[in-house]
DNA sequence: TTTGTTTGTCGTCAATTGACGACTTATGTC
DNA sequence: GACATAAGTCGTCAATTGACGACAAACAAA
């Protein structure tokens, strides 16, 4: 098998191995799973890090789609449609169960890497969600940056963690996801003026 | 040192030990931090397993208070008052770093504790709160029982989730956790009328 | 055919790790 | 003192695990 080819298996394979069994699944694993030697895996990979931070950032980092900040700051749709559309895409592109295993055992890890996504493209993302809510209400936002980003949390917390309950505790779910989003949405746009006061009140 | 004094030393180690390390950390380094030979630790506890459970139970499921069920459900006070109370005594006893860290561990080893926690506690949890909110609005619930729980989970989510955040991802935590609860509470019961009427629509 | 490069395996090393048998030391108790 | 029970250690075994040197097979190019 050619050599980008077989990067590329020991890549996939890695990342189902280790968000299936944490990051300390065996390199031995990763190779019957391969159908190859171990001693190949080297061939590739100088060490078993090396290929964990490939496995990060491809797996974790690479399934947000840039697109959607654009479709977040598309002024000619309603909040509450550019919401509903972005999370729905988001849990399934992103918040499944492999991403959510990997992300957490990233995180447990101590290995920074859960941060780096945090601050990369979470904040921007938090920013944009409140800013554009405010901004289709005709609100001019006066309060710190970190109010913003905790006001932005409330929806994007409220519905990680229902993947996190759906995926990781295996709660049973038996309301379907959009129904979900669609309270969720709707709880965030119709507390959002009450919570901005909170915070604009007490930050000046 | 008497039997049951090194036991409960040894469970408060690993406690710590696992939490910070993971279900994989090496007995060896228990008996360190206990200051004992790693012989001894197999006198109070049969297999590593066997002290894992027992970590689970005293640690995970230990810290939550009965007398919060009371308190949530004394009609005395305003839900506001109630809710805003227990959230923040909550995340000062439940969701702090070591509770958060041993229980994602958890519920990633597949060692169904998780779900455990979640049935026996978190569930009537959400129960309690959604049945009290609507009491005091005079509202008659008429929706199914997993609906119930998907709307109590909003506003527990949302706050574990900025626990989670806090003391697992790391993340900035500049705006005070009273404010943050207070935040947390009000768009809740904001927002609960218009959650609740949808899934009475849709759910009959 | 020869030669060099790529693709791949075998076997092993050193460190780690859960578990435990055998033994030692301390603390009463008659 | 004698003797039992509790508290504790030493050393080791077998399995696991990341890493790698040495060698074999496939294959293209001259």
């Amino acid at each position: 098998m050619p050599y980008a080819e077989r990067r590329a298996q020991i890549l996939k394979k890695a990342t189902e191995l280790f968000a299936e069994y944490g990051l300390t699944a065996q390199t031995r694993a990763l190779a019957a799973e391969c159908g190859i030697s171990q001693r190949l895996l080297y061939r590739f990979f100088p060490t078993k890090e090396d290929l964990l931070r490939e496995v990060y950032d491809t797996a974790i980092v690479g399934p947000f789609q840039a697109v959607w900040f654009a479709e977040l700051s598309d002024r000619n749709r309603p909040m509450h449609d550019r919401l509903t559309k972005f999370y729905n895409d988001y849990l399934d592109a992103v918040l499944g169960r492999r991403w959510l295993r990997l992300f957490l055992y990233s995180s447990l890890a101590e290995a920074d890497m859960a941060p780096n996504y945090i601050s990369s493209i979470i904040t921007k993302l938090t920013e944009t969600i409140v800013a554009e809510t405010a901004h289709e209400r005709g609100m001019k936002l006066d309060m710190e940056q970190e109010a913003v980003h905790e006001v932005g949390w409330t929806i994007h917390g409220a519905i990680s963690h229902y993947a996190i309950r759906r995926h990781i505790y295996r709660a049973s779910h038996v309301i379907p996801q959009d129904m979900v989003v669609a309270m969720h949405v709707r709880v965030f746009l119709s507390g959002f003026d009450s919570i901005v006061s909170q915070f604009e009140r007490v930050e000046r």
